[in-house]
DNA sequence: TGCGCATATGCGTTTTATCGCATATTCCTC
DNA sequence: GAGGAATATGCGATAAAACGCATATGCGCA
């Protein structure tokens, strides 16, 4: 559900999260919690909230957790990202 | 406020509403009310919530208050809403 | 001025989101 | 198998959002 999906996106730890994430590459919850200044469980239910909405997709490597933006988006949902990343990424250059 | 933006859109009656006031014309509340079938107080609730994050502005008319797309929205504010409306009406067609 | 329509808002309630803390789970290494 | 690191999750507390109901406000018209 696209409300889902945009609530998802509504929370200054995930959106930042998804920003790491959106390099395409995998990332550990434990370099998400240092990188992103949250506590352990923060950090891993909102990397689970991001996960049930599809946007990114998880697997187990040996004690880690790596995440990475899920493939196969629609292309909407990428614009629908990446418009949000932008206006996040803009804002962080003002904050800057 | 990027994630005010984002929890204004994260919300069925306030995405519906913006789809109806993309068209660019004015809308009054009792319009949107009858066309969403939401009730007085909670569809002007909506709309100052939508207000408040810029993406609409309003204007009074004799007893009524005409709510219309907000001019000059930035580039990138405008790209989002229209994903997200693009996957909203995306939605609307899967349901019907 | 008084009445009626359209809209906004104060208030109390209910629902939902988020969090920290503690604990469980999974997996590696010794 | 014991211990430790990384992650998930149950639970209770707190905060925020949304709602309905009632009432206030603004406006036109008689």
């Amino acid at each position: 559900m696209i409300t889902a999906l945009l609530s998802a996106l509504a929370e200054p730890t995930r959106l930042a999260a998804l920003q790491l994430l959106w390099d395409g590459q995998e990332h550990c919850v434990c370099e998400l919690m240092s990188r992103l200044g949250a506590s352990q469980s923060r950090m891993s239910r909102h990397m689970a909230a991001l996960k049930t909405v599809g946007l990114v997709v998880d697997r187990r490597d040996a004690q880690w957790v790596r995440y990475r933006r899920a493939p196969q988006l629609s292309a909407n949902v990428i614009a629908l990202v990446e418009a949000a990343l932008s206006l996040a990424s803009q804002q962080d250059r003002i904050a800057a």
